[in-house]
DNA sequence: GGCGATTCGATGACATGTCAACAAAGACGC
DNA sequence: GCGTCTTTGTTGACATGTCATCGAATCGCC
């Protein structure tokens, strides 16, 4: 039974700046997307992931684990997403359990149009307010918490969105 | 029409890195959270925003300007908390219309339980994998980046959670 | 090849968040 | 004081996310 190490002044003042920053730059970027694309931010994740891949096209578990969702998220926002055209499913040749998430003309249409607005908006709300330093400080250890994180779930039962 | 200016190859993998720890990052936090103490993120932080008053009692409208909620959004889950017994409700003396938001003993009892548990995930996970000077930027940017998006929300009709 | 364990994706029930509308009360000008 | 405009918090309908479960298909091992 320890004494709790509170945070010190500058950590708390890093994790209070981290934690609002998140959420205003989640309602302002959310706001600009709807309005200027009629796109919400998991919509615009979910063609963006799709159409960085050759086909555009991607299994569906692969989807889900490159964004970290769980498959049933990802199932029931395909069946949104489809019934609005962005999307449709085939069917798996090599896996008839699969399904196979496909990027429509459509869908293709949405994100071309709404990427430059959506970029534009993450500079000049945020990348552009950080000093080079400060955005080369921000890759490096983002990306060395990320890997801290993976090491716990990747090993073992493999805990996730998955449950 | 100007042409779309991407991300360079820093700023891309800040960006990527900054979404990707987010999301391993809430996993993690929330899972812990829920396994150690019974709550979830956003329980946590309406008891700690709470919990940090003198005496553990806020207008709605206050706490909610503070966690950059919508009074709705708030109200909902406050009738879902008071029915477990951490918070309680309370009218306004000077303002009829008004209700005050109280800590319930078993919410005090609730987040003193599980903060230090909780701080001591934030360190593991996060805060402790970073440099004492990458602490300071990110408290420095996190901060400036704020200001930024007040600025655009404050002045006029005052956008926000409240749309 | 066959059988049990696992993976895949879909689904329904439920929890949570959003949005628009509302009633009640304050604020303000007169 | 009085009418109007605004603010406050609640509510219901709906959108979204989570969790447990399921049938179908595949894998692994013999």
């Amino acid at each position: 039974m320890e004494a709790t190490r509170w945070l010190d002044e500058r950590q708390d003042h890093a994790w209070r700046g981290y934690r609002r920053m998140r959420r205003l730059l989640d309602l302002e970027l959310a706001r600009e997307l709807t309005e200027d694309a009629g796109l919400s931010e998991p919509d615009y994740d979910v063609l963006s992931d799709l159409s960085e891949t050759p086909q555009g096209r991607l299994r569906l578990s692969e989807l889900a684990d490159r964004m970290l969702w769980s498959r049933s998220r990802l199932s029931h926002h395909l069946t949104r997403m489809q019934q609005r055209g962005l999307v449709a499913r085939e069917e798996c040749p090599d896996d008839a359990r699969g399904a196979i998430v496909v990027l429509t003309r459509a869908g293709r249409n949405a994100i071309e149009a709404a990427a430059p607005g959506h970029v534009a908006a993450v500079r000049q709300h945020f990348l552009d307010l950080l000093t080079p330093a400060e955005v080369e400080a921000l890759g490096a250890f983002t990306h060395r918490v990320v890997d801290h994180l993976a090491q716990s779930r990747a090993p073992r039962p493999r805990r996730g969105p998955e449950a």
